[in-house]
DNA sequence: TTGACAGTTGAACAAGTGTTCAATTATAAT
DNA sequence: ATTATAATTGAACACTTGTTCAACTGTCAA
């Protein structure tokens, strides 16, 4: 035990417990595909459309107006919504209306106040 | 309808559906929770991380040999989960071990894979 | 008390990210 | 055709963030 790895600064302490564990640890691609939509997550600006998006369907100009952003700003947002499937829209005319792409996105929300729920009360 | 706005650039179109959802919009404060949270969870050596040690409680040099990075970097991530409630420790001797706080973590999980899994599908 | 090892810390750097601004496309109305 | 409005786009900017490096603390054993 304690033998020295080839790709860290420092020896294994248990083995064991790391080969248990490296055996069944997922594909880098798998590690990305989740990271990267938790990071599409973490911003507070899309974290408001997506809960505006879950009450009703919008356009750019009413989201921009709620979140009192610009439309520019928007837009680009609603871009990296749609690239990962989090948001739809559709055109009317000169209005695109967007809404949420499927109901994931509300279950995800629910655990993650759960979380910071439980952390507030102690 | 159509009336100009003071906080952004444009018409609202809608303003019965907008004022709708600013009612029911939730804090500045509840957003930026939760928007944390995920970016938190928006790394990929912090899901490495955590998925390990939702295997196994791990010390800080178990966890760097596994995920192939240097202590001094495991250890700052380690910190950043910790001070987001995601994980805790334990002193042993020289040896610190950690492991999850809550199962909050793995809810979330299984949600964002669930939203992955069906976009590869189509 | 000296040395070795587990782990933490802070500064510094490169890489990534969100907003702004100006220009552009698309659609509808005059 | 011309004008106006909804929305998008790309470049630029400031700001944030993850890793590295070196120095440091804490614990144990000789």
């Amino acid at each position: 035990m304690n033998k020295k790895s080839v790709c860290c600064d420092c020896g294994v302490l248990h083995g064991d417990a790391v080969e248990k564990v490296r055996k069944i640890m997922p594909q880098d691609e798998a590690i990305s595909d989740i990271s990267d939509l938790f990071r599409v997550l973490g911003d507070s600006t899309r974290i408001k459309i997506l809960w505006a998006l879950d009450k009703s369907e919008l356009c750019v100009c009413d989201i921009a107006s709620l979140i009192c952003m610009t439309k520019s700003a928007v837009s680009h947002q609603l871009r990296v919504l749609k690239d990962n499937n989090l948001v739809k829209n559709r055109r009317e005319g000169k209005v695109i209306y967007y809404s949420l792409a499927d109901s994931h996105v509300q279950d995800i929300f629910e655990k993650a106040v759960e979380h910071i729920n439980e952390r507030t009360q102690s």
